[in-house]
DNA sequence: TAGATTGTTAATCGATTAACAATC
DNA sequence: TAGATTGTTAATCGATTAACAATC
């Protein structure tokens, strides 16, 4: 494979990754207000980062400025859209329509950034067959034959923690590379399959850390 | 303030910080299964770090291991929540109580691992006062007051977008001091709020990237 | 040309990790 | 004592950031 035209093999660190998707958001709503062109400074400001390294993180992807002038909006979001690979289209399957994965399944973020729920599946005899939102829930029996039918490469893991790692075997195994897991616990899988964990409760301690260190902080003040 | 017997105010990274709320709920599963005692190797394997990091991380709290024997996991436990500061009770409030904020208030995961959601806020009249999972969905109009009667100083915003941080800067003259935001903006508080930011679309593009990462791989693979 | 802003360099900072002395 | 495992050191790695030459 050559890549003389296009620097997409460059490796971009995971730092930038990440921050790509809130640049990709903030150019977004610029566009919505009709807003052509925007300098590094201005960029930065609304994605709450420091505008060298934004101009650090962009430099991955090439050299799409204009000294002097700026970047253009319609340009940067292409290059980053392209970059994330959401310009093709993405099927995302939902296992597990509990209370979280109900309020996954209607979360609208979803779709206007770049993904569709393409299927719910669920364990429950009483949600299978239910409509939610537009969509029949199927039987988790059926997931491999629900991933092969949309082509789905991308999960979001709904389920109770005492099941997800028998789900995502299964997931892998049905050919699925990556995985957004919702359920507290470390899921074991190959080194070709991402995940990503997502832990509410995880993030409380964080605050709830930043808390005390305050608190602390303060008595140390008054006294 | 001395600090002659306890080491908390040394400063503790980041990084390690969100890793000792792992570590917390890898302990909590060991508790369970009436483990008592546990190595850094076993440790750090089943929460899915490097035995030599997670004794770093250790170390910043403090000397709890045993040289030849390991860690106690009922010492452990208690040291890692103190320096978290879970052990003392944590009202929080939840502002939205739309899809998402639904789902959180009716995620179990909150109480079992230290936080009480203590008032549910919603704009919506047809909301206002009807009752989810025990809790009365109180006016937004009374944040102040449900923040003073709780002593609340974690909120946790799944309002959407447009009105983010409006309710951000209330929540802020009322004394709340930490936000959980689910909201796709940046939102700007002063140097003494710590907000943490869930963007789950953003979750899903960085997944994305490596699935082209990976497509592009197999192909050259393929070729 | 003059002013503005990018893309890149290099210094700095923080996090990770292997290795091992300390010690249970 | 012998074996095991911690806590810490120091080397390495990756990310951040100020500064500025390149250039629109």
């Amino acid at each position: 494979m050559t890549a003389d035209c296009r620097p997409s093999e460059a490796r971009v660190p995971d730092a930038t990754v990440a921050r790509l998707a809130t640049y990709l958001r903030v150019l977004g709503v610029l566009r919505e207000r009709a807003v052509t062109t925007v300098s590094s400074e201005e960029l930065a400001t609304a994605a709450g980062v420091n505008s060298a390294k934004l101009r650090k993180d962009l430099s991955y992807l090439g050299s799409y400025g204009i000294r002097g002038v700026g970047y253009h909006v319609s340009t940067l979001t292409d290059e980053i859209a392209r970059t994330l690979g959401i310009t093709v289209h993405r099927s995302v399957a939902l296992i597990g329509v509990g209370n979280l994965g109900q309020a996954l399944a209607g979360y609208n973020g979803f779709a206007s950034r770049g993904f569709e729920i393409a299927a719910l599946l669920d364990a429950d005899p009483a949600r299978i067959g239910s409509m939610i939102l537009g969509h029949v829930v199927r039987d988790i029996a059926d997931l491999e034959e629900v991933v092969a039918e949309h082509g789905i490469t991308i999960a979001v893991l709904a389920t109770p923690a005492s099941v997800a790692q028998d789900v995502t075997d299964r997931l892998v195994v049905a050919g699925v590379t990556s995985i957004l897991n919702f359920a507290p616990v470390l899921l074991t899988v190959p080194s070709h399959v991402d995940v990503r964990k997502v832990d509410l409760a995880a993030e409380l301690q964080i605050l709830s850390f930043h808390e005390t260190r305050k608190a602390a902080a303060a008595l140390a003040e008054a006294q």
